[in-house]
DNA sequence: AAAATATTTGACTACTTGGTCAGGTTATAA
DNA sequence: TTATAACCTGACCAAGTAGTCAAATATTTT
């Protein structure tokens, strides 16, 4: 039995653990999040997706057929992730604990799933071809629960009035993903080394108070 | 002599006034700045910015010579733009000023020249290769001022200790540019219409406040 | 007016791209 | 073991792509 044919045998049974298909999606997802993330869905190839996955590109369309396919997968995905923190939001009662939960959980996704966010946007950036459907439903109806939220703090006087909302909340959106769409800008304004992770807990706790005080709440 | 000569002697006898070469080049460089807002650098062709110059592809070339350098010259006409932009911050003695006026201005680009915003955030999102020169030298000298006033207006307790001064920079970066690369999104959550001018003014204040409010200053 | 220079543009090319497909191998069910 | 289904992949192709070029036209200079 060749060398080849051995490492195989070993590749197969580990893998056979879980679906082959469970696990070449996955691998693929992983490595197109980064592709799309760099060149944005035009500018990426199906050659660097399967380069990035170790696969021929044959086998990326195999298993989801078209460019675009994968890219609405890896867009579904990141949203998923994204709609878990921001639940996060409305299971507070106290402003200043709804606050300090979300935009910690927006820093950490930030943090953990740079590629998803900048996937994201970029199909912002571009007119939101594929997303828009998802956007004035499934976040719209989150934001307008939000806005209700903050609207009644305001009414409450727990915060201070800030005119609407949705400036609020495009703030903490903003400035949380910025350390995730600008991470290289960051990098070289931090003299080309990236933050480490005691760095980017201490910004995280002054993001936090920037967006407590900016509401009226002293941290 | 036909319409055609007619159209076309009114159309030179326009156009010598000024330098053809001049006029051209800003019409394909507008054409370029949005064509490369909605499809990155990779992504863009230059069949699609001729098409939106109303030019033969073969024109691009003529005056351009490559695609790589056209965007490189789109994104040193928005550099100079938001550089203007970035002075007026170092103008101010006193923080609420220049956070109002910066803010602002910041607030008004990403109005006035909303591509030239997606362009750049494009450019950071895809690995800042063809900007990094740029960011570690001007940007980072103008950002170490920046700094440095913000941290003078800490001692001298006119603002409240904000930590790192970047994080509150960053902060008005990514909020102000929100506007102009989210737009998509922002129309969508504003039941689909644009914000009239009405509308952008009114974010502006509450932006300038939110801002003022996070280091500690009362509107 | 003639010469020199600058602009315009259709036709062309070498190369890349997304996607197909046939013929193979591997895993699983009977 | 055998049959069936699932997976794998090199070779291929039609449709685009950036960039070239030469010949035509327009503009400026002499």
């Amino acid at each position: 039995m060749s060398n080849l044919k051995v490492a195989e045998k070993v590749r197969s049974s580990t893998r056979s653990k879980e679906k082959i298909r469970e696990q070449n999606e996955r691998i693929i997802l992983i490595a197109a999040e980064k592709v799309f993330a760099k060149h944005g869905l035009k500018g990426a190839t199906t050659k660097q997706i399967a380069d990035m996955a170790k696969l021929p590109k044959s086998n990326i369309h195999y298993y989801f057929h078209t460019k675009l396919n994968l890219y609405r997968c890896v867009l579904e995905s990141i949203l998923v992730d994204w709609m878990k923190a921001a639940d996060t939001f409305n299971t507070f009662d106290e402003p200043r604990e709804a606050f300090r939960y979300y935009v910690g959980a927006k820093m950490d996704l930030s943090r953990v799933r740079p590629f998803g966010s900048k996937v994201w946007a970029n199909e912002i950036i571009s007119g939101a071809p594929e997303m828009e459907a998802v956007l004035s439903s499934r976040l719209k109806k989150w934001v307008d629960t939000c806005v209700g939220s903050i609207n009644t703090w305001v009414e409450l006087k727990k915060i201070i009035n800030v005119g609407d909302a949705h400036t609020l909340l495009y703030m903490i959106w903003a400035t949380t993903q910025h350390y995730a769409d600008f991470e290289y800008q960051v990098k070289i304004l931090n003299n080309g080394k990236r933050l480490t992770d005691a760095e980017f807990e201490e910004k995280k706790q002054q993001v936090i108070d920037l967006v407590l005080r900016s509401v009226g709440l002293n941290p």
